[in-house]
RNA sequence: GCCGAAAUGGCGGAAUUGGUAGACGCGCACGACUCAAAAUCGUGUGGCAGCAAUGUCAUGGGGGUUCGAUUCCCUCUUUCGGCACCA
């Protein structure tokens, strides 16, 4: 109890030092210091306050953070709030409260929370993206878009529940039924803004070669934005006037293709389903599936007839067009050509339905193992029953036919991207206003920039609409405006944006947080950008990631960025996942969730916050040990002790002690580099021991000493330094002091260990002196002379000798 | 299904470019202190054989390259993460 009492008065008294000594961590626009830019993605304030995952990748951050600041760094460090989303408003619209409300509630509790945990942000930087002052510039940003053409209205089909009547995001789907009553969810097409993010597909893959990421965060994004490269070809319809548009990857084998399909989706599909019962029904029937469910290799292919017949143009040929849904109306032009015989899909449809399959390649080579198992096959080979392209390489066929495609135009090259555009419409309250107004004379028109922003009315208490539109939509006053193009009445648009529009570009506002002109200054962007280390998790490397850079890139375009800033962000470090203690993923159901609050209440902020750094590697997933934690705590117990008791002794440090400090400092600088906080602190454990078997330390070594951890553990640290500094003056924080240097010439240590292997194995031991260790000659006769290795080698040949500088000798025998 | 990551003692994990596998911590065992317990401190701790020196096996399974493989290549198995309206 005792002790308990004990480092919370610590934490309370440094929290408020530090809040009285605003500038210890502010990071300073004038200053002359080279800056680094740190950034942790900023929280979801929810309702069940600050969450171990948070502290986890937050501390991580802040260890970053600290350690750049006391190398001498310009150090921006700042946090802010992602507040806008659908659990706020859920959760306002059932206790019949306001969300902004709710919001300040829960960005208090988080605040207070990461103050207590010692988190080393920039508070004057804060922002939320909820504040008019800041979504004014993501609408501005939107208007921007909207005026390059890079957004646009379509209908877009979205989950729909028909019982509670309110679409429904697809987290809010499970196994096909809404989550609340359990009716069986539907699609429903409705009309929605979309984002031309596609436009920039090609940048957004060549961009990477700018950035430090991780290779598994560049193959996530290139995998995401999924180019392939092939042609667009339009087949005749019998006896119809439209043509039918396809995507393909292999033009080459036109001649194989037997039959169309075409997605349910489709508008050729929806027409024809007017007037045929089957067609309809099928409709009706793939609308209950998800796309993942429809593209499954396993599943067996379902679909129907259309009636109509395309014309193949190399032949002539009527082929059937069928509409099935394994074919997606989101990629591609929601029609394909089936070539049966060289495609799997096609080929598992085509004996289903009882279609052609006509070969047009032939594999060069077929060895035994390559021999196709079925008569579809997918690799290179040579052309046959393909007209005058017989005999022809595939991938020369394939320009081949392209070039005669365009020549008689019905076909060009063309890419495809798995990369998808935007969806940017919500019908939901509690986003951003989209501000864009519907004028009856004019259309869609933009609000004028200086009218932003579109403020979010407040309302007292809501509830969703029941024709699926959002609740800003039963607001007239917000509803009806004047058209700011011709002066007439007009509609506002009611839908609000996703959660990422928010998001996107919160890091530029933290360079310059409160600019009512601009969205951020460009010479402070020029100071700052790019943002050097970007933490963040796993799930945010594809579409967070990918979103942000392209509104970054966007805005470059127009010319309002720093051009040697093409890209936002240059390091990207994705942090691990905390598992319960038992192993599983922590939620509330579970019942396996751990506070953070709760166990630095318990064995105070340091424990946890360098516990949590000890667990693992930073970027892999671990379990909650609380018995581990006590390691740590034993760990910081001994440091403390160690530390006031030789802070009373003065005198000097032996070699012994000089190299232990150094190499600490030395390993530690590295690991801290490299995100290595576990080996970091192993490290510190490490020296700690031996330090305590040794004799004693100086004044300056031991200072060295507790500004190492001072990073991990910011109380502790603070009040050590507070104590072996007390009679300099003025208080100056551990936090200020500068990171500690090596002393080179304690590094190198006289002796080595050189290892002797036979045939690779460890035999013998050598301690010699470093110049001797690295004398091949001296240590191959010395290795030969040992006893322990002439035993071995009693009635065996040496075959070859290897010599490892330093290290090892390896005597192969035979 | 597609894409990605990973697999090392009883447990979490550590191992420059291939060069002493198991650092550091937990747990466990024994000992010190104590009337006793907790806490703390000390010693030991991968399996097998041996009093020991030492030997031998061992980094998910199988194969390969190499003087030498946790590390590189092939293959299989298992686990985890992402998949566009959760953020």
């Amino acid at each position: 109890m005792e002790e308990i009492k004990k480092f919370k008065t610590i934490e309370d008294k440094w929290i408020k030092w530090w809040e009285d000594h605003k500038d210890l961590y502010r990071a300073v626009d004038d200053s002359s210091k080279e800056k680094k830019y740190v950034l942790v993605e900023f929280p979801y304030p929810s309702g069940s306050g600050l969450h171990v995952g948070h502290a986890f990748s937050f501390t991580g951050g802040d260890v970053q953070a600290r350690f750049k600041r006391m190398q001498g760094y310009n150090v921006l460090f700042p946090m802010g709030w992602d507040a806008f989303g659908l659990p706020t408003e859920n959760y306002a619209i059932k206790m019949k409260r306001k969300p902004q409300e709710v919001t300040k509630e829960n960005t208090d509790v988080f605040k207070s929370q990461m103050k207590q945990l010692a988190f080393s942000f920039d508070w004057s930087r804060e922002v939320n993206t909820t504040d008019p002052t800041y979504y004014k510039w993501t609408q501005w940003i939107f208007v921007q878009l909207f005026k390059k053409n890079l957004a646009y209205k379509q209908e877009m089909p979205i989950n729909w529940c028909p019982s509670c009547k309110i679409g429904l995001a697809n987290e809010e789907v499970l196994n096909g039924k809404c989550e609340r009553c359990g009716t069986e969810v539907s699609r429903r097409n409705i009309s929605q803004w979309v984002v031309k993010i596609t436009d920039y597909a090609d940048r957004l893959a060549m961009g990477l070669k700018d950035t430090n990421f991780i290779d598994k965060v560049k193959t996530a994004q290139v995998n995401w934005i999924g180019k392939s490269e092939g042609a667009k070809i339009r087949f005749a319809v019998k006896d119809r006037k439209e043509t039918l548009e396809v995507f393909t990857t292999r033009p080459d084998t036109l001649y194989g293709a037997t039959f169309m399909v075409i997605s349910p989706e489709h508008k050729l599909a929806v027409d024809l389903a007017e007037s045929n019962k089957d067609i309809k029904d099928y409709l009706n029937e793939t609308r209950k599936k998800s796309d993942m469910e429809r593209t499954d290799l396993n599943k067996d292919k379902t679909g129907v007839f259309s009636g109509l017949y395309a014309i193949n143009p190399v032949n002539d040929k009527a082929i059937p067009i069928w509409i099935s849904d394994f074919v997606l109306a989101s990629y591609g032009t929601g029609a394909i050509m089936s070539v049966p015989a060289h495609d799997e899909r096609d080929n598992a449809f085509a004996k289903k339905f009882g279609l052609e399959i006509i070969q047009v390649i032939k594999p060069n080579e077929v060895s035994e193992a390559d021999k196709p198992e079925t008569d579809c096959y997918v690799g290179p080979g040579t052309m046959i029953n393909s007209g005058d392209l017989d005999g022809m390489e595939w991938s020369e066929a394939k320009a081949k036919m392209i070039e005669r495609l365009k020549k008689i135009g019905i076909g060009e090259a063309s890419n495809s991207y798995h990369l998808r555009d935007w969806i940017f419409s919500r019908q939901h309250y509690w986003g951003e206003p989209i501000p864009m107004v519907d004028c009856p004379k004019c259309g869609w028109v933009p609000e004028k920039e200086e009218n932003l922003p579109i403020v979010l009315p407040e309302v007292e208490a809501y509830e969703p609409t029941d024709d699926g539109l959002s609740p800003l939509s039963r607001i007239e006053s917000f509803v009806n405006c004047k058209c700011p193009e011709c002066g007439g009445d007009a509609k506002r648009e009611t839908d609000t944006m996703p959660n990422w529009a928010g998001s996107d570009w919160y890091f530029m506002r933290y360079m310059d947080p409160d600019n009512a002109t601009k969205l951020v200054d460009f010479d402070l962007l020029k100071k700052w950008g790019p943002v050097d280390i970007y933490i963040g998790g796993d799930e945010h490397n594809t579409l967070h990631l990918l979103y942000s850079r392209f509104i970054y890139q966007f805005l470059y375009d127009l010319g309002i960025f720093p051009k040697e800033l093409p890209e936002p962000y240059y390091r990207r470090v994705s942090h691990g996942v905390i598992l319960g203690p038992d192993n599983q993923r922590m939620s509330k159901s579970k019942g396996n969730v751990i506070v953070p609050e709760t166990v630095a209440d318990m064995y105070g902020v340091d424990v946890v916050r360098m516990y949590l750094m000890f667990m693992g590697p930073f970027e892999g997933t671990m379990a909650w040990n609380e018995k581990t934690l006590m390691g740590v705590k034993r760990f910081l117990d001994r440091f403390e002790k160690y530390v006031i008791k030789q802070s009373q002794s003065n005198s000097d440090s032996s070699s012994v002690v000089k190299v232990i400090i150094n190499k600490l400092v030395d390993g530690v600088t590295k690991d801290l580099e490299n995100f290595g906080y576990n080996t970091a602190i192993a490290k510190c454990m490490g020296a700690l021991n031996e330090l305590e078997k040794s004799e004693s330390i100086s004044a300056d070594d031991l200072s060295k000493l507790v500004r190492v951890v001072a990073p991990l553990a910011p109380y502790m640290a603070e009040e050590l330094w507070s104590n072996i500094n007390r009679d300099t003056g003025e208080y100056s924080s551990v936090h200020a002091s500068s990171w500690p240097v090596v002393e080179e010439q304690y590094l190198v240590s006289d002796e080595v260990t050189v290892v002797v292997a036979i045939n690779g194995k460890l035999r013998d031991q050598l301690v010699v002196d470093r110049e001797k260790a690295n004398d091949e000659k001296a240590m191959l006769e010395l290795a030969r002379g040992s006893e322990k290795i002439k035993a071995w080698l009693v009635g065996k040949q040496i075959v070859k000798e290897i010599f490892v500088p330093g290290r090892m000798v390896n005597i192969v025998v035979a």
